[in-house]
DNA sequence: TCTTTACTTAAAGTTCACTTTAAATATTAC
DNA sequence: GTAATATTTAAAGTGAACTTTAAGTAAAGA
């Protein structure tokens, strides 16, 4: 279609607002972009691209500042390609730790659920022993 | 050991802040807590259970507010032991989407990073054609 | 005893990633 | 032509979950 687009297109575009990509370019993410006549941002393939790279990584979890540094690297040249690499699979490993962490939590949540599910809600905070007032109101 | 402990001891044994515990009892999670002569927080066993349990939830990603909320059911009665262990329910859910999610990531960024691991470095936030100063700085 | 460490409160500060606002100009829709 | 919508900037605001600060009191260690 269109070669070019504004800032609400493209925001649209990759299910973003237009402020958020004035503040990737803001934060070096993206680099300054060309101006129409009237002083409007223009995005072109180019830059599509790069949105497209950049969403990529963001949903992936790597921060704002990480994903600068990549891009910095990026323009540094080709030599720096082995350490591009190496900060995709360090976001690669937490993103893994990540995920064992949240299935203990999902496994422990499971457990509180449904192993002691008749009598846990009874226990949980405190045991009958240690609070005589359970199932009453605190000042009752 | 001891029975009753101080806000630092506290803290330490949960690997939180005592400004943490502080903030958990001016947020509702925590009773008001006994003080000593002297105004000091003392944290009984009964304390000890409930951060336990606050902090279990707080490391399963339920936010404050909904353990408040878990919490002022507690206080309601076990009339209200359906409700809550809907809430845990809800949350197991979220982390379930949540791992979901995490794995599709993990995925892609193993897609990045081997499959086009020789070429993709060169082609990642632009191809050759559309952007022959690849390699260069921006301004060379 | 002297000093370092721990605790108290209320209130302000922090971090991250945006979002919102304000005031001005420009474009689009009717 | 006029009104509504979109854009511009810099700067301030947001939300969550704490953390830090300030000013004061108390307890513990040498």
């Amino acid at each position: 279609m269109k070669d070019f687009y504004s800032v609400g297109e493209t925001a649209k575009m990759f299910g973003i607002a237009a402020s958020a990509l004035r503040y990737y370019e803001s934060e070096g993410l993206l680099e300054p972009v060309a101006k129409n006549e009237s002083g409007r941002r223009v995005y072109g393939p180019k830059e599509l691209r790069r949105i497209r790279f950049i969403v990529t990584l963001r949903d992936a979890g790597i921060p704002v500042e990480g994903i600068r540094q990549y891009v910095d690297l990026f323009y540094a040249g080709a030599e720096t390609i082995p350490e591009r690499k190496q900060i995709l699979i360090d976001h690669l490993d937490r993103l893994r730790q990540e995920a064992e962490h949240l299935n203990e939590l999902i496994a422990q949540l499971e457990q509180m659920i449904s192993t002691y599910e008749d009598t846990f809600m009874k226990r949980e905070m405190d045991s009958r022993k240690a609070d005589p007032d359970y199932g009453t109101k605190p000042g009752s």
